[in-house]
DNA sequence: ATCTCTTGAGAGAGCGCTCTCTCCACATCC
DNA sequence: GGATGTGGAGAGAGCGCTCTCTCAAGAGAT
């Protein structure tokens, strides 16, 4: 009751097993009836070739590691940042063919069980996503003989090739739409300093207030909607006369609002609001938020491209994508 | 330069190969010192035992399919729960060292794909996200020899076991609530009816309805936000006299709470407001969302047991958890 | 001192597939 | 007609591992 192989549809096309594989494998070397008949004992067996099998001989296995490398605090926050890659990247793999096996890199030891997972050759690629300056897995994984690519540029300086949004473009044109439209004490919230996003919109942040003479005002949060709105709270502490607030991701954004509201001020008519990311909830904020969009499936869909690249000799060269301002009524 | 073998190691360790091996799968039937030379071997080589290989000869592959049978736009929309369950089921199965092949089957070719990869052989068992009754997977899968369980119960009547929450039994409770506070004309906004959960929500409202004489006032969304919205603006339309509104999931609640606001309705005095699901994102609406929580990590740990159970000839028992009332400012 | 029993280790047969090498048959050319 | 070339099919050697079977050696029983 066992699954048919190859051996079996063989000798129920009466060619030997060399020629069935032929077949399976879409060879062109085989005379048509022959094949006929191939496919014919293939359909009538069922038969479905045996991939263990397979990749022992061919040392490949058509499946790619998608590694998430955050704490658990991140990944379990409601982020849609990290189900819009997985999904994308599922998307975009399956269409090739390629299997995704989902690894979580949360704590010390799964590090540890990813690294072996992947020096075992389980997988022909790794898609990582990791985005803490302290996290060792992308060094570590960069040492394998496995092409590995990153979504967003690695923290730390590591030979891997990237796909990235312009984090510190995006923030400048934020920051500049808050001037132009007339504001004056331009506060931000910005994200953990040990995230490459965190660091690079602080300094588009940072850019666009020194060019034009202003002081800076930050509070720091760590991308959570709660840090959010606990930065916020104390912004308005520091500086109650503030009438802007740059907030480095969305999320954050939305907990800004909240106290905001709950100090009283008005979106926009007291205090000017822009995100980042342009999540989904965005539109649905009171009010809907203003913010820079950064194409996660495009991103995702070029990251795809980077890795199947590298398979066949493809260049390593970083992939940059512009962001773009969203206007909505929070600023 | 190729990766070391066991056979590799068993030279260096001055031993056989099958001693290697039973060093490696931790049998006890190996003396000391020989154990400790084999291990250095190991250590020495890096050595890392070949998946295909091994599963080639023990017909296990040590991996889980996560099917998410969903059409892409609801799978895009930003519902948090299929994030939740996808990282929960990876945290639980990476403990028993299981590894998630991640699977979405949104049309019909992949669908095939699917139905091909797990008849395949490729994965010890499937553990399938499909909440649509027209589906064809859930028959499909249970027909094949594989360990199957679904994560809530299976639109069509199929012998697969499921986890899944107390869908009537919390609805009632909701509009329970809404009646107890003095609400009269309580409105709903189902969810799809080819869905369990949006049939078992809506019945649950009705039968509490019909218990108390009550008039069910029903539009029907899709449980996306924007969906949500229109529900609403329509049940406002159809009775503008509507005091309270049971939504059957957050999503739409979130949306439905916009459409309130936009009509000019006070939420909750002009009209309360009732979600499911319990997603981040109620804490933050204006005001914070009343909402039956279901605890959808428990749910997927209780799955992963389940199948993992299936393994060892346990139970195929279907698992009924219960919810629980959020009481926040909506209702 | 001989026999049985247990423990520990090795030999070797596959698991199902791919792929090189070999060979055969037939067409083509001088 | 014989030498050469070419397309199509088979034989068979592994890929790296597990696991049964076998056997050697020492412990214990008679």
């Amino acid at each position: 009751m066992r699954r048919p192989t190859l051996e079996a549809v063989a000798a129920r096309a009466g060619v030997s097993r060399a020629t069935a594989s032929r077949v399976v494998n879409g060879q062109t070397t085989v005379a048509p009836h022959i094949r006929d008949a191939v496919e014919r004992a293939i359909d009538e067996l069922g038969y479905v070739p045996n991939s263990a099998a397979r990749s022992l001989v061919t040392q490949r296995t058509d499946s790619i590691a998608l590694v998430v490398s955050e704490p658990p605090t991140r990944v379990f926050s409601e982020d849609p940042l990290f189900s819009t890659v997985i999904r994308s990247a599922s998307v975009e793999l399956e269409a090739v063919n390629k299997q995704v096996v989902l690894m979580l890199a949360s704590s010390a030891e799964s590090h540890a069980r990813v690294e072996r997972y992947i020096a075992g050759g389980h997988v022909d690629g790794v898609m990582l996503i990791s985005m803490h300056g302290a996290d060792p897995l992308p060094a570590a994984l960069s040492r394998l003989r496995v092409p590995v690519v990153s979504y967003g540029r690695p923290a730390v300086p590591v030979d891997i090739p990237f796909v990235d949004n312009d984090n510190v473009g995006g923030a400048e044109a934020a920051v500049r739409h808050l001037l132009a439209s007339g504001r004056r004490r331009i506060a931000t919230i910005a994200g953990p300093l040990d995230m490459i996003a965190g660091q690079d919109r602080l300094t588009g942040y940072r850019n666009v207030l020194r060019d034009s003479d202003r002081r800076s005002i930050v509070a720091v949060g760590d991308f959570t909607r709660e840090s959010g709105s606990i930065a916020m709270r104390q912004l308005l502490r520091d500086d109650p006369a503030l009438d802007a607030v740059f907030v480095a991701n969305d999320l954050m954004a939305v907990g800004a609002l909240q106290s905001l509201r709950q100090a009283g001020r008005r979106v926009p008519e007291d205090v000017a609001v822009v995100g980042f990311d342009d999540i989904d909830a965005a539109k649905y904020t009171e009010p809907p938020l203003t913010t820079m969009r950064h194409p996660v499936m495009e991103q995702t869909a070029a990251l795809v491209r980077l890795l199947l690249g590298l398979f066949s000799g493809g260049p390593s060269d970083p992939v940059i994508l512009p962001t773009e301002l969203i206007v909505r009524e929070s600023a």
